[in-house]
DNA sequence: ATGAAAGCGCTAACAA
DNA sequence: TTGTTAGCGCTTTCAT
């Protein structure tokens, strides 16, 4: 029944066993502050001291509370990750290649995804609540409303694959415009005559770019303008019930430019069992990415490539930029697409011109 | 120059702007006890105050930290989810789903990603740092070792369609032997006589399991041992390849079962492409999971299919007994897979028998 | 080069 | 029903 200053043994408490600094430092007989700057490399430590820390906290199984940490510095070190389109295998490869680089710059990953409707704003509540040193957002819709409330609670944004021509945000992007115009030009060399585009979905950025570069490069090279198939998503039954209503019209295209390339492939795969049509003879199909599946036998499909590891390696780089300097601005990198040319295009002029 | 208690004015600090409890607190003058309470829904709090608290927190634009929060409760609401598989387009779709799941529980997913080769466990000290409530390991190699760290660290782990018999760990997991037996009795059942696997990765459970139901499947129906290509890995290419040994060889087998929906995709093309085999006459193809790729008319493939749902249900399920009752056991839980015929598996009896 | 002490934002005893 | 206070684990002045 002593009072005393009756700080200790507070065994009942929480504590769920771990090894603090607080215990590393008992077990040295050194101050926390000690320990705390032998772990950040503090330069005012002397070097058998650091020593010591580090080879007992390594013995004690010592990991730091980074919430602790966090709460002080009011660094994170958490990297928020929106995805939402995932019907398209190229964007979970970018998710976990970017997860390993951020891990290696020591920044964990948070994951956000949303229904495709919705876009990514729904979840920015859970993002103040970690306040993420940085956010990355992965071609999904996320409003100028909530890219300015990021840019206001101090949350650098990088939008990958889409991007804000007004607000402060940074982005990194394929070139999806000159990728368009880079598929026109080609399929006018190969010598086709009747384009048409199948959307993804009608208002995402890479769509429209993709769309505004094909039409001003059929338009330059003399190519008469693009049917157009709008709107449904990117997916497989996008390409496959836009190639039968594309067939279904008078005029018949010789050459259609796809979206993506899960919509390439559906447009393929219509063609060739609904429509009876072979690839590349009776229509050349062109794609946008480069997944893997675009190069298997099955396909062959000729596609614009994205540079993704390129991409991926701006992100990184803006990430330190945004992260090292305060005050540094927002930068957008647009870089460009490569035409990988396989077999669902036809390359001879044919009878053409 | 005075010094008093010093402590008003240190608006020097870091702060980042946020509103904090204290700033709702000081607008009401009430303590920040109060505030606190009103937040979390405390019963002994007078509704009206309440209201007033949630009113001015969300006209303040509060949102709670985290860090903070984390820091005394113990829980960090937090989630791990390791994957390393991506090549196969089961495991992103998993991914997605169930971080929007766990969102709406209101857990954070923490993605940590490895290559194929060192499993998961060098992402174990990240792990650690932000102590996370659950640990989910998708299909990833995971050290006992490292398992058995996460169980002493009181983290409990539930592993998607992985298991291990001694440790204590849940698990929920296709049942992959019944699958396995189930398409040597279909395989049987349409008169198939010359059985053959093409591996996944080698020691990987859910293509150990499936192979050995497959065994056990073709042993039980009187079908000869299976021709076995072993172990690349879940890719297209371990397919294309593994197809094209089986065919060098001089027995041909008139049915091949794959160790997922990638590689029978794969081995598909090298039948019909490098083989000049026509499926399914000249030879049975089926697949596991089910991807959305194998219902295409490309493929059209005969497979297993995976319980994603009721998989992730399960998940679901076994998080809340977990984190509801402090002492509850793990527990594995096994869901069946189901046949889905497509045009790649020969369906009557033909000559034989 | 080291220690003492304050405090990040929050919750939970304990009082009142 | 509310306020006071201590403290989660850590970093960081400010002394020494």
């Amino acid at each position: 029944m002593q009072k005393s200053k009756a700080k200790p043994d507070r065994k009942t408490w929480p504590a769920k066993g771990r090894v603090t600094v607080k215990d590393i430092a008992k077990a040295l007989d050194v101050s926390v502050a000690t320990v705390s700057r032998a772990l950040s490399n503090d330069p005012t430590i002397a070097d058998k001291t650091r020593e010591r820390v580090l080879k007992k906290a390594d013995e004690m199984g010592y990991s730091p509370n980074l919430f602790a940490r966090g709460l002080i510095t009011q660094r994170s070190r958490i990297a928020a990750l929106f995805v939402s389109n995932i019907t398209n295998p190229f964007y979970p490869e970018v998710v976990v290649k970017l997860t390993r680089r951020l891990q290696a710059l020591g920044l964990h990953t948070m994951l956000f995804t949303s229904d495709g409707t919705s876009g990514v704003d729904e979840a920015l509540p859970l993002l103040t609540q970690y306040n993420p040193d940085i956010a990355i957002v992965l071609a999904a819709t996320m409003s100028s409303e909530t890219v300015k409330k990021c840019v206001e609670g101090r949350t650098p944004v990088i939008l990958f694959n889409r991007y804000v021509s007004g607000a402060n945000v940074s982005a990194v992007c394929c070139d999806n415009y000159s990728g368009g115009r880079l598929v026109a030009e080609t399929l006018a060399g190969a010598g086709h005559k009747a384009p048409a585009y199948i959307s993804g979905l009608d208002d995402a950025s890479t769509n429209v770019d993709r769309l505004r570069g094909f039409r001003d490069g059929c338009a330059a090279v003399g190519l008469p303008e693009p049917a157009v198939i709008s709107g449904r998503d990117f997916t497989y039954e996008a390409g496959y019930i836009g190639m039968k209503e594309l067939f279904a019209g008078k005029s018949k295209p010789d050459a259609v430019f796809c979206g993506n390339d899960i919509i390439a492939i559906g447009a393929m795969d219509a063609a060739r069992r609904e429509l009876g049509l072979s690839i590349p003879d009776d229509v050349s199909v062109i794609g946008f990415d480069d997944i893997a599946m675009a190069s298997w036998p099955s396909h062959e499909l000729t596609t614009v490539r994205q540079p993704m590891n390129a991409m991926i390696d701006e992100v990184i780089i803006e990430i330190n930029r945004l992260l090292s300097q305060e005050d540094s601005q927002p930068q957008q990198r647009f870089l460009p697409g490569r035409l990988m040319v396989r077999t669902s295009m036809r390359l001879k002029e044919d009878d053409a011109r």
